[in-house]
Order: structure tokens, then C-alpha cells, then sequence
DNA sequence: TATGTAAATGATAAATTATTTCACTTAGAA
DNA sequence: TTCTAAGTGAAATAATTTATCATTTACATA
């Protein structure tokens, strides 16, 4: 079940956060929608209704709602530019959030899953993003020592 | 194995594309490290021993290597800005590649997986990134009809 | 309910990042 | 060597994201 407008409002004050009009408009924008969106999307969204609201508010709010767990980044289908080379066949990455070290690996056996969500969902799959982020040996010594 | 600068530089001319130095000079640059790099990263190490390599060059030649998937884009850990509002606990995302309905789902069952890629690499693993992509059921029709 | 104050907003500017255009250059076939 | 389609880079433009700061506002407190 997805967070609903109620639950964020209470979870955003929780933190200290004030309850401004503008951030209620975004919260109420995303929650009302099963699709996702670019915080440009948002914005011609929420100005239509209220032409006052600036950009970088919209900017502010996601940030933050990101922060706190409230709402979640997407990466599949979108256009992340950050490249390695490839390796044949089918494999995924493990990536050092650190120094940005990537190791290859296979087998990630996600086709049972996949098989059910397909049948639970009617969703026609055609492919997966798997990632492992962490950090490597290098930088866990380093950041012991530091 | 990760792919050769040899093997790329033969796929890419099996692909009909003319071989220019700007671009073995790119592919040499991505093969040479572990690490990923956006086109930025790669045009400021490549532009250090060819000055006269333009930005845009960097640009058309890692969206052609990433077409024929001699790259790999990179997501974890990058900033994508396309948000969905989040549900409780730890789940993940099947997502329609045409409307971007968003579908969460959970028991992604891969603590074994990690374990086993951090007793392997060293790495310590933090988390990961586990999407689904493909065409829900109305964007399925949609396509049929047309 | 009124007041005070830190937090938040939005206008503006600036910085990054990405794309388009087009005259010139070049890889590679013939 | 010649020819030509493909590719390049300079420049302009567009799009996205971040920074600054005067003004406004939420909300705790009196
Ligand atoms: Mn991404
Ligand atoms: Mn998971
Ligand atoms: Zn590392
Ligand atoms: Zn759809």
C-alpha cells in the first residue's frame, strides 16, 4: 500500500518540517498519480492550479521527501549518463559509491519473479535493472583510518 | 571478461560506423578503468591529451557504444529525478516503459546474491537497485491496435 | 488571539548539462 | 588517388539544476 497525502503531511512534520501550501500541492500531485515524475512534470502539473508556486520549490520539496524516504527515485527508462564498458551477455553491476569501482557479475536469477509479477500484474516484462551498491575493500580501509 | 578496446573497435566498424580517432580515443578511455564515467568525466580525461576533441563528439559516441551495448549506463549512486510516491518498508518498482504506471512490489529475495558478491569481492554492500520495466496491460492493447 | 522568529518561498542569476545546426574534414570504399 | 557519405567541432540554443537573497509565512509561545 502507498504512502497516502495524510501520512506524508504527518511524517514531514515529525521531522520539523513546516506544512507549507506549496508542499502539500506537491505531496497531493504525487500521491494522486501511479506514474512517476520529473520534477519538471510536476511543475507545469502543480502550476496550472497555482501559477504562484516556483520551480525551485518543487526542487526543495522532492528533495527532501526523497530524503525521508517519502517518495522514490526511478531509474529505468529514464537517461542516467554515467557509463562503464560492457561485458557479453546478460550481467549486472556492483558499484563502489566511493570511488566508483564496478565489478560485473552474473546470475542474478530474477526469472521466477519476474514470471509471477508478469502473471500477478498482466505486465508484459521485457527487462530488469539490478544494481549492488556498497564499498569496495580500498574504501572501506580508507575510511577506517580516516 | 569485460569487452576489449579490439572487440569494441570491431563490433562498432561491423556496425558500419567509420573508426576516428575521437572515438578510439573515447573507447580507449572507458576500457582503461574499472570505473564509470559520465560524458563530462570522460571529456575532461580525454580533452588533457587531445585538446581538440569537442564535447558533442564525446556525447554521440558513448549514445552509439551504449546502442550497441558495448557500454553499460550506470544508475545507482547517479541522480535521476523521476520520483513516485513511496510505500512502507523495503519494495521495488515495475514500470511501464510507455505510460510509466509504477507497480511496487516486494520480496526481491536477494540477501543470498549479496552475500555471496560481498564474500566474493570484499565489497561491503549497502543495498541495492531492483527495477522491472515493460508494457502494463492498457499500453499493451495500445500497441496491438496500432 | 497576537507576536516573534526561524524556516521557507520565489525572483533572479548563474552554473551545468544536453541538443541542434551547419560548414568543414576525414575514413574508407572504389 | 579520388570520391563521398559519414563524422567532427564551433557556436548557438535549450534544458536542467543550483545558488543567492530580500520577502513572506508557519507555527511555537506568550
Ligand atoms: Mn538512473
Ligand atoms: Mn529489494
Ligand atoms: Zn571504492
Ligand atoms: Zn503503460
Amino acid at each position: 500500500m502507498r504512502l497516502t497525502e495524510k501520512e506524508v503531511v504527518t511524517i514531514l512534520r515529525q521531522h520539523g518540517y513546516k506544512l507549507t501550501w506549496q508542499r502539500r500541492v506537491v505531496i497531493r500531485t504525487v500521491v494522486s498519480t501511479q506514474d512517476h515524475h520529473t520534477p519538471t512534470a510536476i511543475y507545469e502539473k502543480v502550476h496550472q492550479d497555482y501559477p504562484n508556486i516556483g520551480l525551485v520549490t518543487i526542487y526543495r520539496t522532492l528533495e527532501i521527501l526523497a530524503r525521508l524516504n517519502l517518495i522514490c527515485e526511478l531509474h529505468a527508462g529514464g537517461s542516467c549518463h554515467s557509463y562503464t564498458i560492457a561485458a557479453p551477455g546478460h550481467h549486472h553491476h556492483l558499484i563502489c559509491s566511493n570511488c566508483g569501482r564496478v565489478v560485473d557479475f552474473t546470475g542474478c536469477e530474477l526469472e521466477e519473479l519476474q514470471q509471477s509479477l508478469s502473471k500477478e500484474t498482466g505486465f508484459r516484462i521485457d527487462g530488469h535493472l539490478l544494481e549492488f551498491i556498497g564499498l569496495c575493500q580500498t574504501c572501506q580501509k580508507e575510511t577506517i583510518t580516516k
